[in-house]
DNA sequence: GAATAAACCGCATATTTATGTGATCTCATC
DNA sequence: GATGAGATCACATAAATATGCGGTTTATTC
């Protein structure tokens, strides 16, 4: 039996969504609040439900603060957002406070329910516009980089070995070149690259602008 | 139609889905490669398919940097993987070099068919499997850092000033003190992160482990 | 009120880094 | 076959870093 705990101001939906789904046979849901802080103060008291549906824009504090706060306090309840907002920057956050899944409000009522039991199954239930959105994310930090810098594969090698912390006498060591020829490299590095200490070059590398 | 393309090595598993695809009444797959290289070439003189399943595993160049190679010539191509991978790492790779979807290998034909109007219409089709792997990544931040390093506010000053690659003096004039005591901060650092390098400091930080 | 942690300062020195100048060899390009 | 870029090596030196030792002052804690 999957318990389900409801979040959500308006009376109107928060009912159909709990009698539909406290009707299901799999499924029982006792625990519908219009706030956060009525859920925290259910849940001094009371044992958790399985999964969690939660709004937005809530009176109070937000349904994003809340997810932190519940993962924090009761980490196994699975919290699946169920709201208007379809902005990335909300989805992002909400997924970043710990929401597992994140379904729009015009979801219908039989899609919630399979929602809900792929999400205790190991799932992570979105609609496939949002789906999108999420795997933007990955594809944003591409059109940033434009770096000229242009090292040779040799000048790239010293480069990680600066990075991985080595002295000029290790970076030798590990090509089997001279120190001399390190010196030699990593004069012409600092020229490509318009820097002059070390430091310089490992901060460049790791922020990806090598 | 939905124009579909192929590229995997395993005979039976492409002319299975070939076909199957090819049948569909909406879709048209005649384009099926064992290769990245032959598909590649195959574009030089051809328009590109609306949508094209890629593998992982391929002979000769990977599907991951196929992905990039293709997004990167033909940017309206969807891309979706189709692969026995599940690992977040293959996962990731591919939504970063511009793979839009993500099916397992197991998945059924018409799974597969409904995917890829899915993936046309703007979606992202992934297992839930999938999609809580992905998920996941958004929550891996938090637990990463555990770091006992414990530094002070002022050692963190100096951390700051070393990743932006100042010298000792500039430093010690960045926060007027000597340069006596910048050295005396650098060592506690030091003893406190166990390293014994500059380069060591700014790696860690700049890769989030302090 | 003793102990501890943090921030501050100084002196000394060995090692490492940054930078200059100059050279040889190979490979590709024109 | 000259030109140029890349990789290799050498010698030299000033500057910066790493690390040892020592110390004071000011909070906070027990």
């Amino acid at each position: 039996m999957i318990e389900v705990g409801i979040v959500e101001d308006n009376v109107k939906i928060r009912n159909l969504i709990q009698r539909y789904l406290d009707m299901q046979d799999n499924m029982s849901c006792k625990i519908a609040m219009d706030s956060v802080e009525e859920m925290l103060e259910y849940l001094k008291v009371h044992k958790p439900p399985n999964v969690m549906l939660m709004d937005i824009q809530l009176p109070g504090m937000s349904g994003i603060k809340g997810i932190e706060i519940i993962k924090k306090e009761y980490p196994s309840v699975e919290i699946m957002m169920l709201t208007i907002y379809h902005d990335s920057h909300k989805i992002f956050d909400s997924l970043v406070a710990g929401a597992s899944g994140y379904l729009l409000k015009h979801t219908s009522l039989p899609e919630i329910k399979e929602s809900i039991e792929n999400l205790v199954q190991g799932g992570a239930p979105m609609s496939p516009q949002i789906a999108r959105k999420v795997i933007q994310h990955f594809n944003q930090p591409k059109p940033e980089h434009k770096p000229e810098s242009d090292l040779t594969a040799r000048e790239q090698d010293i480069v990680n070995g600066l990075v991985d912390g080595l002295s000029y006498k290790l970076i030798a060591d590990r090509f089997d070149i001279s120190i001399d020829t390190v010196r030699a490299h990593i004069r012409n590095i600092y020229k490509k690259l318009h820097v002059n200490s070390k430091a310089e070059v490992i901060a460049k590398s790791l922020r990806g602008e090598i």
